[in-house]
DNA sequence: TCTATTTTTGACCAATTGGTCAGTTATTTT
DNA sequence: AAAATAACTGACCAATTGGTCAAAAATAGA
């Protein structure tokens, strides 16, 4: 990697912290470039030498999130031992990430909303979703085999866990009084595992 | 109430189906009140007699949404019976509105991140949130009461019910191909029922 | 050192678009 | 019927804001 190109990278993740701070505060329609420029502290017509427009800064942003994300994946269902020991060390991996990416919620739920006019932030959601799956069906799959569960579909089972992850951040984001997070994604898994328990 | 209080009523909901039209097909940002006076087949002038600014009609909107929302609320929880009986009634009935909301998911979705920056949308989330607890956290209650459910916190059982639902629409809206909302919902209620049940 | 290339700058602009308003038509009231 | 009020019209405008570009600075190469 020439100096040229770690200097690129170093400017792009300037611009691109920039960004996420700026529009996770004001939202992504409300925030201007000239807001993304005074707070990256570099000058407009750098921001355009990286970035030819503000479309593609949302797109970069959302791919360096999804990046982060899949690497957390690739870490999980890697534990031996029964399907609960390693369904309870996903569920305790993924609430770790759930609480980091949550002051970033506002620019999820806006990515969602782009989601049905912008094919590309469709087919990452469903990349997403997909790897996730791939790496839950075959633990509920295994939890059956070894009797640990009942014989239902593992596909059924593991859209709810997911269902149980995303929904429980959603009611958080209704009502933070009423929710907290950490401890209702735990409540959850646990009556969804005690529900599946042969 | 007077005829001119009935066209008005009449006006402005022309104009809210227009902009609820528009909005769901191009988004809220990309939606130009000239396009919402083109789909009312009305004047500028006459939209902005009725609605201040674009900002008024989007608040009008999401006001309409919850309220058909609440009404449908309203319904439920009245049956009797056991309380597994009462929440296949709910579930069931949820279902129905479900799917007749999911045409405007992508609203609803620019609604959440709008949530996070104007308070009154906040509120109405949380307003919709606890009513459907108020209705919820009493059968759980019931049905613990009446030994059908081991003793776990109603309230804890209700958020993870509510997740089941929100999550299993946005996983939806990750995928479509990957999930059923009506089957994937069933199903996952039924673990959740089971994993509580005496 | 001198030249070529890359990177940076910020004043400026073109296009968009919510919103206005002076005037017209329809309806109700007296 | 005439006056008063409500409803409607659409051409027009002011302000905003992504995006541009000619020139300057920094860096690399010869």
């Amino acid at each position: 990697m020439s100096p040229r190109t770690a200097d690129r990278e170093a400017r792009e993740d300037q611009i691109l912290d920039a960004a996420e701070a700026v529009f996770t505060e004001k939202g992504v329609h409300q925030s201007r470039m000239d807001d993304i420029v005074t707070k990256s502290g570099l000058s407009k017509g750098t921001l355009y030498w990286y970035f030819d427009s503000k479309d593609k800064i949302i797109i970069a942003i959302f791919e360096r999130m999804f990046k982060r994300e899949f690497e957390e994946l690739e870490k999980m269902g890697k534990s031996d031992g029964s399907a609960i020991t390693i369904l309870e060390d996903i569920t305790e991996r993924t609430i770790v990430d759930v609480k980091r990416m949550l002051g970033l919620m506002p620019l999820v739920y806006e990515f969602m909303s782009l989601a049905f006019r912008r094919k590309f932030v469709k087919e990452a959601f469903k990349h997403y979703i997909n790897r996730f799956m791939e790496i839950l069906v075959p633990v509920f799959q295994y939890g059956i085999d070894r009797g640990e569960f009942r014989p239902h579909d593992p596909h059924d089972i593991a859209i709810t866990f997911g269902a149980i992850f995303e929904g429980t951040i959603l009611l958080w984001v209704y009502d933070n009084t009423l929710v907290d997070v950490e401890k209702h994604i735990r409540s959850g898994i646990k009556f969804l595992l005690q529900g599946i328990q042969a």
